[in-house]
DNA sequence: GTGATTGCAAAATCTTTGCAGGGAC
DNA sequence: GTCCCTGCAAAGATTTTGCAATCAC
């Protein structure tokens, strides 16, 4: 993959917006620094990204925008539907948990690669280092 | 709620529909049976049903459409990036066992009140009852 | 030089909204 | 009768696409 300016901008751009932005608010932190870039370049390389495994695709249930996060090692989300924020989680031994637990029991004909766990709740502050 | 013509049907092709439908997709399915409803009321009507709490949203990862989920009983998915499909899975064992792990660790600020678990995988083929 | 990438703008999708008329209660 | 709901169409929002010019390699 071609390291061009925009692409660079674009993965900085991604490094600051530490939520999970959508294609509009990477390509606002982007013009801030480069203004001749364009909305439809994000769009492209936000996809050569995924497609890189770079970044991946959030599931927003609501809110009619994809959203893209920065951080392909593997977390889960707390979803505030609330707020509409979406924070990642960390927690080794719920990771742990999930994957003995897949281990353990064979779904017959489904291959699984990876796992994410989406909790909904209220009222985010994760005051502590959690995140 | 009222209960009228146009919300029944919608509410009988979400039914049928079992799997996860976009919103075109339960319009066609309703004009199937009363070519007169219209695709901005099943809309309107999914958006209702959703602020009832008859169906959720489901966190579609890719694809641009947002799409309804008609079960609300607690569940999972397991989802294939190659066929776009998004199978349900229900495993009350499971859910123990998460639940668990959330009762006696306390994420600080953060009241959960429900998870869902994403599973990313290949080549689906739930060929037992699992489903 | 070559082929991928960009910018621009138009098109395609998907979703929401406004409003007059109609139906559920 | 009242007020919510519908249909329609237009607007809004989001994403994709085509193509000539440009840039990384």
């Amino acid at each position: 993959m071609r390291a061009t300016r925009q692409r660079v901008r674009i993965l900085e751009s991604l490094s600051v917006l530490c939520d999970h932005p959508t294609a509009e608010q990477v390509h606002r932190q982007v013009v801030a620094t480069d203004p001749t870039v364009s909305l439809g370049t994000v769009y492209k390389a936000l996809d050569s990204f995924v497609a890189a495994g770079l970044i991946t695709r959030v599931a927003a249930a609501d809110g009619a925008a994809r959203r893209y996060d920065a951080d392909c090692s593997a977390h889960h989300h707390l979803y505030c539907p609330d707020t509409q924020e979406i924070i990642d989680y960390r927690d080794p031994q719920l990771d742990a948990l999930i994957r003995d637990f897949f281990a353990t029991r064979q779904l017959s004909g489904f291959q699984p690669q990876g796992f994410s766990l989406h909790i909904t709740g209220t009222r985010p502050r994760l005051d502590d280092g959690q995140k």
